[in-house]
DNA sequence: GAAATTCTGTTGAATTTTCAACAAAACGGA
DNA sequence: TCCGTTTTGTTGAAAATTCAACAGAATTTC
């Protein structure tokens, strides 16, 4: 376990808690670790909300998929980053989106009712790690809101161009890396691919934007 | 204050808290009650993040305008709702959302840092609000994933139906009133209203609904 | 109760997206 | 390095959306 010691500092859940603690604490919760290979799934959509998840390392993709097959990409979550809090947290019966690794990854799988309710050895921590969801949770909702912000526009070009911006801004710079392929922005955006490729090539063509694979500059 | 008490309890924010500590409370909070006429801004974009609303009576909407003059409706608050946390809890020097009086509406409004921060009078409830709010938010991720399990619809006629077939899971029941005039379930779904307005007529001719103002029925 | 305002439904044209199919490029493994 | 797989870009046709304009219904205001 002291082995993702270095990744657990920097996982916002943990926040106030000192090394020390950090162990005991683990074992208080049961934390267990599962390594998932590309493409398997860590959280199946219907399952039952008990477990959140941290990165150690990889990343992942919460996703959801229609009864048509259409895929949305809702978030990505990169290591040291937790997903499905919200779920466990609110005690849903059923999971509504699945959770895929985006590469081989180490995941932290912890039991939520285990920081939510006061265990019997009274441990003095769950009150801080319940302040930390409560952040957790709140600038998860900044998130959705941002990506609403994106996808309400209208068009294939408007949704990019305001994702770019926001990427932008976000690197402080007009030169930035974006997490996804074409398929995995087509599907964050909720645009056809085809389409988003055709409207990259014509936004090159007009000198607003130079990209080169995941690579943008903003003109 | 004592007038509001009956919606107070009704407060996911309250929870737990009884009675005689209620108004002992709400003076340590410096909770204020302020009322708006319909259309009138509670709380305004790119203002401070300082205060959570609740909603006394009448109702308000969480909106975005865009540059186009393009309106979103993020959601809607109704009474003994709550809004605004999310902004107030994670602290954002800037809100990318309006939140607009639907009616003539009775606001109470309490500056965040009051519940996140123990005050000098060492009130003993911070722990609970604590609690209610990390609650609270997990259960408005939850709407957003909803909302985007509809908004993610590439058609008009998906996004009706899918948010259709939401609100009658809800009630319990394939007849049931939707909170929305057109004008605003278009701009909740994120299409033009008269293109909603002709899909609502063609699936009425089709015999998949039927429908008067905002009364539905699933057939 | 009449007038003014707001809301809703309809329509056609212009724009945009989606869909399917394919080829070129990039990538990964043996 | 070669081969198979995955990713990306392109294209044209079909489908859907948006936009603007208008008329009738419903609601509000005085």
């Amino acid at each position: 376990m002291k082995k993702y010691f270095n990744i657990l500092r920097k996982c916002q859940l943990f926040d106030g808690i000192d090394d020390n603690d950090l162990f005991k604490m683990l074992t208080c919760l049961g934390a267990k670790v599962i390594e998932f290979d590309k493409k398997y799934t860590i959280i199946a959509e219907q399952s039952k909300a008990t477990y959140l998840g941290i990165v150690l390392s990889g990343s992942a993709d919460v996703v959801q998929i229609d009864y048509y097959g259409n895929r949305s990409i809702l978030s990505k979550v990169l290591t040291s980053e937790i997903f499905a809090e919200a779920f466990a947290c609110a005690g849903v019966q059923s999971i509504p989106i699945s959770v895929i690794a985006n590469e081989p990854s180490e995941i932290m799988l912890i039991d939520a009712s285990h920081i939510l309710h006061t265990c019997s050895n009274n441990c003095g921590f769950h009150q801080q790690l319940i302040f930390n969801l409560m952040k957790i949770l709140a600038n998860k909702n900044l998130e959705f809101y941002e990506r609403i912000e994106i996808t309400s526009k209208r068009t294939t070009r408007e949704k990019l161009l305001t994702y770019l911006g926001l990427q932008a801004k976000r690197a402080g710079s007009n030169q930035f890396y974006i997490p996804f392929n074409r398929q995995d922005l087509a599907d964050y955006l909720e645009v056809d691919r085809s389409g988003l490729s055709a409207e990259i090539s014509k936004l090159r063509q007009e000198g607003v934007l130079n990209s080169r694979k995941n690579q943008f500059e903003l003109l």
